[in-house]
DNA sequence: TCCCGGGGAAATTTTACCTCA
DNA sequence: TATGAGGTAAAATTTCCCCGG
């Protein structure tokens, strides 16, 4: 992501840990978790709410009060809670004083057909379950043929027009068969629209949106993995950025070369493990750094350390260096 | 190789419903 | 309490593209 040499032969290199893969088809099962998605969240920190949280959860939390039917992230059960609502209005079946419009509307070949008229909602407030009784009433009231309304054919496609919220019965099915397969085949179709007492185009036309809000979800994940992975990276870029500031301080410092290192300190390379006898400047950058910025006094390693060989001078902070740039001064 | 129809994706529109001032 | 504006989700439509026959 960003390489830099500063000199002191250090290299910052900040590179992603997984390499980010342009999305595929989104596959089976449609159902957006977390461990469908490609990235592993677990691998990352926790950062504050990004934007990108904030507009998903503003987004799941208003579907909360529409208490509608929809997907929420690592919620797999769609209809968690038990539901209060005392009548659940079918959509798809016409109050009987709807019969005429069916009648006239039967008319029409399968996906014209409207299987009903009646917009009311499933509903689990009581404040609903009372909009749906009236708007039953005005529904059976305002499509009656004595209503003697001018759209006689205008009034056709306006209730073809119409949209019906399903059911919540009739929602649960799909979804069951979506997380089955996302796709249906025709008879498949048919099948389950004739179960749901649907038009197969009903059918067909939910199973598009669900595919595409599927996918909406999957791309806010993938956006948030991404946000929170730049967040970690930036992050590290500054650590870095700080990390080689001390460095050059430390290099520009006279202290440096008062407490220069002997000139027959062992350094390890961490690539091939091989002990060498390192210059002066290699010593010092790999001294360490205290809290005030200046560089400890490096000690000559006591007869105890020699013999047991356990004095290995701060090799594992010898930065890494590219293999073709390997040992330039060995 | 071109044409055609079916089906899916994406974009857009329409509708229903909610919240809030 | 009623009402209208604004916002949102879902249903439906339109358009485009791909693919198999």
């Amino acid at each position: 992501m960003a390489e830099k040499d500063d000199g002191l032969g250090l290299t910052l290199s900040l590179k992603c840990s997984e390499t980010y893969h342009p999305p595929p088809p989104p596959p089976p099962p449609p159902t957006v978790t977390a461990a469908s998605t490609r990235f592993p969240l677990n691998l990352l920190p926790s950062p504050p709410l990004s934007f990108v949280q904030r507009h998903v959860s503003s987004h799941l939390n208003h579907q909360n009060h529409h208490q509608k039917l929809s997907f929420v992230i690592n919620q797999p059960d769609l209809n968690p809670e038990p539901r209060s609502y005392q009548r659940v209005i079918d959509v798809n079946r016409p109050p009987a004083s709807t019969s005429t419009l069916v009648a006239l509307t039967a008319e029409r070949d399968d996906d014209a057909f409207v299987s009903s008229p009646n917009s009311t909602v499933s509903s689990v407030s009581g404040k609903r379950v009372e909009r749906e009784d009236n708007e039953a009433e005005r529904e059976s009231s305002s499509h009656g043929i004595s209503g003697g309304e001018d759209e006689d054919d205008g009034g056709d496609a306006a209730a073809a027009r119409k949209k019906l919220r399903l059911s919540k019965d009739q929602a649960a099915v799909l979804e069951e068969t979506f997380k089955e397969h996302n796709t249906l085949n025709p008879k498949q179709k048919l099948a389950l629209a004739k179960q749901l007492d649907l038009r197969p185009r009903q059918v067909e036309v939910w199973f598009q949106n669900r595919r595409a809000r599927t996918k909406l979800k999957q791309t806010e994940v993938d956006c948030e993995y991404l946000k929170r992975c730049c967040d970690t990276l930036t992050e590290e870029n500054r650590r870095l950025q700080k990390e080689v500031n001390e460095l050059r301080a430390l290099k520009l410092s006279p202290q440096f070369y008062m407490n220069m290192n002997p000139p027959t300190t062992l350094t390890m390379c961490p690539q091939c493990e091989r002990v060498a006898v390192s210059s002066s400047s290699a010593a010092a950058t790999s001294s360490t750094v205290g809290s005030t910025g200046l560089p400890k006094p490096l000690s000559m390693p006591s007869n105890h350390q020699k013999q047991n060989n356990l004095f290995l001078p701060r090799a594992s902070i010898i930065p890494h260096r590219p293999v073709d740039a390997h040992h330039p001064r060995w």
